[in-house]
DNA sequence: GCCCAGGAGTGTG
DNA sequence: CACACTCATGGG
């Protein structure tokens, strides 16, 4: 049963937020609209004369808030742009980015979708991410399927995820689908940020960067900075800071507080649009 | 063909 | 701590 409801949540860019490789399985549409996959519901959103336009399918009760979770509705962005507005380098371009909202995925999701995402790039992420799914994952519509759960993904043999074009990524994250259970997960949702982020790294596949990566967009962490290639680069040209991981990551939190997530995304985003990695941000 | 990618693991100095 | 090397492969 198909469902629709609209929702405020403000401000919101579409584009930015979904758009550029926080999240993999969104699909742009017509009129600004993108159709994508929040756990096991297939989502179309769109604006609509002010407020987002939400269709879910097959539809379910909590479908609202499952939506609004998924965006942050609950963020405040003004406090989180009125601190990063005391950055003299960050401060000019802002206003540019005030709809752009850090997801909050399912845990799970991201962990396996960001052990795929390593050293390869976008197009080839969303490719890889598409092809186990449709492989492993439940039915939700149509081709549609949801991120597969990671207990069937470890029956999975490697030989079978590698023709999936997962590459050395197939060992890593069979691996880590037989170590996958609520009861880790659990625990995971309740511990400091600094215990996740050594218990992430201590899986196989996980370094530095996909701990923070899943720190913030699966276990919405905020305070953590993920720094990936384009990051280091930013980071160097903008602040002059260069050196290993531990150490960015000090100054980004010294710098930047519970507000690092964000202000990562910023970075991020404004240094792939001027290089023209991402068409949304050309404009 | 070339270069690069939301890197991680392992070994060495 | 810093490097150096390997891994496997598609996209631009």
């Amino acid at each position: 049963m198909l469902m629709r409801f609209g929702l405020d949540i403000a401000p919101l860019d579409l584009d930015l937020t979904l758009g550029c490789g926080q999240t993999f399985r969104w699909r742009p549409g017509e009129r600004g609209s993108w159709t994508g996959v929040i756990d096991d519901q297939l989502v179309r959103l769109s604006a609509a004369n002010g407020r987002l336009a939400v269709e879910v399918l097959p539809g379910r009760r909590d479908a609202d808030e499952l939506v609004s979770c998924y965006l942050r509705a609950d963020d405040d962005i003004d406090r989180i742009q009125a601190v990063l507005a005391k950055d003299r380098v960050l401060a000019p371009g802002l206003k540019r980015f005030r709809g752009l909202r850090i997801v909050k995925m399912d845990e799970w999701e991201c962990l396996g979708s960001y052990i795929l995402a390593t050293y390869a790039n976008i197009p080839r992420i969303t490719k890889m991410i598409e092809a186990v799914s449709n492989s492993f994952g439940d039915r939700i519509a149509g081709g549609i399927h949801a991120f597969p759960r990671p207990d069937h993904l470890a029956r999975v043999s490697a030989s079978h995820l590698r023709r999936l074009g997962l590459g050395y990524r197939a060992d890593y994250i069979r691996e880590v689908c037989a170590y996958m259970d609520e009861e880790w997960l659990g625990r995971m949702r309740s511990a400091s940020y600094e215990d996740l982020r050594k218990e992430l790294v201590a899986l196989p596949g996980v370094g530095d960067k996909v701990a923070d990566c899943v720190s913030l967009f699966g276990f919405g962490r905020l305070e953590s900075f993920p720094i990936d290639v384009w990051i280091e680069r930013a980071l160097v040209r903008l602040y002059g800071q260069k050196g290993s991981y531990s150490r960015l990551r000090r100054f980004a939190a010294s710098r930047f507080g519970d507000c690092a997530g964000y202000a990562q995304e910023y970075i991020y985003h404004n240094e792939r649009a001027r290089s023209g990695a991402c068409a949304f941000l050309r404009k």
